[in-house]
DNA sequence: GCCAACGTTGGC
DNA sequence: GCCAACGTTGGC
């Protein structure tokens, strides 16, 4: 099993958002990053855990656990014209983007703020608090998955 | 709003 | 293949 960190922006969608969508379950779209594209395509799989980092605003934060419900598979926003994340590049014969679906699991009673997590031994290698590190999708260490859950059910 | 960091694009 | 210009991300 793998753990990851998917980033989004809490008023585009949230974790909240999440927790409202039948059976708690949502595509993850739009990832529009080769890098990250790769992961989801290639290395996730179904029951992998994830953490939900709202990113933006005044306090940036892990908002909660969800996993992985299905693997990689064609982004079909790419080729549909009236999306936002339309690109003319991809194609159902030939698409250029994945995304995945994810399953709520907990939202954190305290979410875990940046400025916290940069507090906490154990963490400081981490993707997330990595100097210039853009990546909406980053895997993250079991050891590191262990510590953000016992910190925020504590 | 600023700006550092990084990715992408496109001319050559 | 190099690299300048430009766009995006995202913390502060």
């Amino acid at each position: 099993m793998k753990y990851w960190l998917f980033k989004t922006e809490p008023d585009v969608f949230s974790i909240h958002d999440l927790a409202k969508s039948p059976a708690k379950t949502a595509c993850w779209e739009g990832v529009r990053n080769y890098q990250a594209r790769n992961m989801l395509r290639d290395e996730t799989k179904v029951g992998d855990r994830v953490l939900i980092y709202h990113s933006g605003g005044t306090s940036p934060c892990i908002a909660g656990v969800a996993s992985i419900a299905k693997a990689g598979y064609p982004d079909s926003h790419s080729w549909d014209r009236k999306s936002k994340y339309y690109d003319s590049a991809s194609s159902p014969e030939n698409p250029r983007w994945y995304m995945v679906d994810v399953r709520l699991d907990q939202i954190f009673p305290c979410p875990l703020t940046l400025a916290g997590l940069r507090e906490v031994k154990g963490l400081a290698e981490m993707g997330l608090l990595r100097k210039g590190n853009r990546l909406s999708i980053q895997p993250v260490t079991k050891g590191e998955f262990a510590i953000i859950v016992k910190l925020a059910v504590k």
